[in-house]
DNA sequence: AGTTCAGACTTGTTATGACATGTATCCTCA
DNA sequence: TGAGGATACATGTCATAACAAGTCTGAACT
């Protein structure tokens, strides 16, 4: 059982990144501020170079320092921004960042697939599944509206699980649930009233919208969601090159 | 002055990536094959794990090795040339997927960087820079509007090109422009008045946004972009999975 | 005043050594 | 034969130390 509260126990150069992120977030790192150089972190947290400069990479990586040989770093962005390798985890995700996550399940509940969720997760309609309502919130403040539905065999597992304990897909994982592959389709779509009111935002308010529906290792649906983000308070980044792998795609879509 | 040419002097763990990224791609290691691990390789350079270590962590953000604690590394991939363009060149995209693409330059200007762009583009506030404003279209309707800036000695030599007429980044490409990598953060923001007008919806209708920084290899940003789409014609997805880096794919979905 | 240059400071690279922690294998014991 | 645990091995994390190389500042010089 490990408790996702404060990563008590997660190793220096990962406090130290997280750290840096959350005074960067907060504004006590404005952009544009020098970074405190490595020296003067290693004094700070009494550790040595390697680790400094081990959070100091990550956030380069994120881009939200800059700097380089004799340049010390400075802030170039305190926006949040998600890294697509994380976005299972809402919750560790936003633990990285130095803040705190938080959850309210609205509702859980067994019902019928309609067609939508039918097709994403290739099920008859009408077949029993397990959907949960979830809203997410960061230093306690309302951010993403997860809808979530799973395939029943892996639903029913969360009637014995106190949702908002935990990580949830550690506990999936302990379960033996199999969710290795997962595809995202991000769009914007305008708040309902139910959007509307559990994000705090007004009605038509344009939300960041992932669609996302993750699968076992045979290619088998498991998970199917729907998460709309407050777009002022998160955002996605994707980083490419030619010699990295990652490459960003649109997708079209007739109407 | 630095010359780029032939770095023989490049440091030992670049020496130590190069030629393992030259001996996956040759098919000497081929995939599924194990990579030596870290003392074998620290061994064979007769090199400490540091550069050793540097080394694997740059082949494994790049994808092509995998492993972790106690599993040693194994070969993932020995492709590592994905066409870069794809996602800068929204022509040869939508031709692609045999659509017919359009595009109307709205405005050409050379102009002082606002403080938002300066920040981007890591310039001081006031530096002239070449602003683009053009309006995309598929198959003769509007579909993204693309607000781009590039730096001053890039953005001078669109003045000599007819933006309509070909595609700017392989024109680009042809001058001499090195553009190798990019970060794009993506959100969702209401429609403006210009927006509205230009992309033929409501004022305040939710955009899918894409704002893109190119740097050259040395890391110097090239231009900054502000594309917005209409969320009911275009989306972006991704594709990850625990064990492959994550890819980014793009979805057909016919009405 | 403008230029040049030495020196302080910063980050990049590498070596060495140690311990922690996860994985896989093999051997023993029931 | 199957389950369990001891063990070797791999990678992850961190400390200490040294030198290289780029940047910046300020003082001396033209």
């Amino acid at each position: 059982m490990t408790c996702i509260l404060s990563g008590m126990e997660m190793p220096l150069h990962e406090r130290i990144a997280a750290d840096l992120r959350r005074r960067i977030a907060s504004g006590e790192l404005a952009v544009g501020d020098p970074v405190p150089s490595e020296s003067q972190l290693g004094a700070q947290w009494n550790a040595s170079r390697a680790p400094v400069r081990q959070a100091l990479t990550s956030l380069r990586a994120e881009g939200m320092i800059g700097g380089g040989r004799g340049k010390p770093a400075v802030v170039r962005r305190h926006t949040l921004s998600q890294p697509f390798e994380t976005f299972l985890s809402f919750s560790s995700w936003a633990a990285g960042l130095g803040h705190v996550p938080g959850q309210r399940t609205l509702e859980i509940a067994r019902r019928p697939a309609d067609a939508d969720i039918a097709d994403a997760l290739q099920l008859d309609e009408g077949t029993p599944v397990v959907q949960l309502l979830r809203q997410r919130l960061i230093d306690g403040r309302p951010t993403m509206l997860e809808r979530t539905t799973f395939v029943e065999p892996v639903g029913r597992l969360l009637f014995d699980f106190d949702c908002d304990s935990g990580s949830l897909y550690a506990y999936l994982g302990e379960q033996g649930v199999d969710m290795t592959v997962a595809r995202h389709q991000i769009d914007a779509v305008a708040a309902d009233a139910q959007d509307s009111e559990l994000l705090e935002v007004a009605l038509g308010a344009p939300l960041l919208r992932e669609r996302r529906c993750a699968s076992g290792m045979d290619g088998r649906p498991v998970e199917y969601s729907d998460d709309r983000y407050r777009p002022d308070m998160v955002s996605f980044s994707i980083e490419n090159s030619q010699q990295a792998h990652p490459a960003l795609l649109r997708d079209w879509r007739a109407s």
